[in-house]
Order: structure tokens, then C-alpha cells, then sequence
DNA sequence: CTGGCATGCCTTGACAGTCTAGGTATCGGT
DNA sequence: ACCGATACCTAGACTGTCAAGGCATGCCAG
């Protein structure tokens, strides 16, 4: 923790929400990061520390795939897509999101039954 | 993992959910764990070596204190309740998950705006 | 009365994912 | 000539979770 106090992201979470951004279109590392701080209304800040280790790790599973290609800005960028394996990852991984952020929005909201443990 | 594949709790909100459930009573690690789980619908399940470091991090945080007693099943616990202190950090967190899930939501279903970035 | 199950607490070690904090290189505009 | 934005990469520390064990005791079925 320390003094910088930026939200830490919720452990995870990440990995979904790069494979839903590629789900729009093939993007690199750069862009992905934008995109996504765009997204979530500057909510979320991307660190390049957390997100090219989350790309190798997707690479490296199969669920995206990379090509060296030209940025707008005329920049050399490596550019991910999806595979099929990634879109069904992603389908999984966005249940599981539902899921449990539910679960949890259950816990933090839900009035107890009267039966509760002691 | 083998066969048993228990979606892994999204990190940090462990503290929050222990929060919250102390926030409607004191109560002991096993019956917080327990009411968790009900609260969530079975969605999640409590690890106890996660949630003792949990509680340990609470309590020397000041957001926890600790007594012990003995529960309806008239065995010794160790009961916790939250501070003034703990009280504050639970609206902080639950601020903070509202904010964090509703981010990821967004950036999970929002569809992008025209002029996004390359 | 005894064995097993539920209750209840605790700890160690491994591990995964994130962050901090650096580094490199190039393009375009001032 | 410089500087900011773009773009990628990496090492190391850290944090929280998990798996897997251990211990003790109350209660009930057989």
C-alpha cells in the first residue's frame, strides 16, 4: 500500500476486460489501456507492469494471438487479437464476473434471514 | 485444482464482506465464514487461511476488536466486533466496490464511442 | 462408552497477479 | 534541438489467497 493511493484493481478482473476489449477488434498493449480507462469513466488506471505480463499470459494460453503492425499514429505496435479459444474464455470469464460480483453485491446488501448462524 | 474448481474470490473483497457481516453483529470466524456463504447463495465459499489473516489484519488495523466467548453451540470463539474506526472503513469500502464493479460492468458492456483510439 | 462429525481456531508454504520503477526507441511538433 | 506522447519491455517486491495440514472439544448415534 504506501502512500500512493490509486485503487488497486480487483485481482483478476483484468485479464476479461482486455479479452472483451479485443472482442471489439484487434488492438495493441498502448491502445488497450486507453480504451479501457476510457471505458470504465477513468475509473480504472491501467499499469503497463500488470497489463504485458496479462498479455503474455493470454498469449501463451492461446486465447489471443500478436502480429507487429502500424499504429494511426504511425508508431510500430504489436497488435493482439482473438482466437476462437480466447472468445469462448471470454464468454466463461464474463459469466464468472456476473457471478461473483453479484455474490458479492448479495453479501454487502442482502438483509440476513432470521436464521443466522451464531 | 482437479475437480473441485472453486471460483477463486476476487481479491480484496474478502475484507469488505467481513466488514459488513461484523456490521450486523459481532460474531466468530467460523459463523462469519458460514454467513458468507449463505448470504452469497453458495456462490462463494470462505477459506479459513484466508479468512484468519483477514481478521488478523483487521484487528491490528484497529478496524476489528476481539473478545472471546462462547457460542450457542457452547464451544469457545473468539468474537469480533467492528470499531468506530472499522465502521468508517466499511462505508470506505463498500464505496469503493460500488465504484470498482460498476467500472468493470461498464467496461464489460459499454459499447465504445465512436472516436476511440488506435 | 466410544467413535465420528461438526464446530472452532491456527499456521505454514506456495503461488498468482499487481504495482513500482526503472529502461529503450521513435514520431511529431515547437 | 528538444520534449511530450506514443509504444514496448522487465525485474523485484509485495499482497492476498489457497491448499493442506494440525489441534481441541462438544454432541449424538450406535
Amino acid at each position: 500500500m504506501a502512500s500512493g493511493d490509486q485503487p488497486e484493481l480487483l485481482q483478476g478482473t483484468l485479464e476479461v476486460m482486455v479479452l472483451r476489449t479485443l472482442s471489439r477488434g484487434a488492438s495493441h498493449g498502448y491502445a488497450i489501456a486507453r480504451t479501457i480507462e476510457l471505458l470504465s469513466g477513468k475509473a480504472l488506471s491501467i499499469e503497463e507492469g500488470s497489463l504485458y505480463p496479462a498479455l503474455y499470459r493470454l498469449e501463451k494460453r492461446g486465447d489471443v494471438e500478436s502480429e507487429w503492425g502500424t499504429t494511426d499514429a504511425n508508431r510500430r505496435a504489436k497488435f493482439y487479437s482473438l482466437t476462437p479459444r480466447g472468445k469462448g474464455r471470454l464468454k466463461e470469464q464474463m459469466a464468472l464476473w456476473e457471478k461473483l460480483s453479484t455474490a458479492v453485491s448479495h453479501v454487502l446488501t442482502r438483509e440476513p434471514t432470521p436464521g443466522s448462524v451464531t
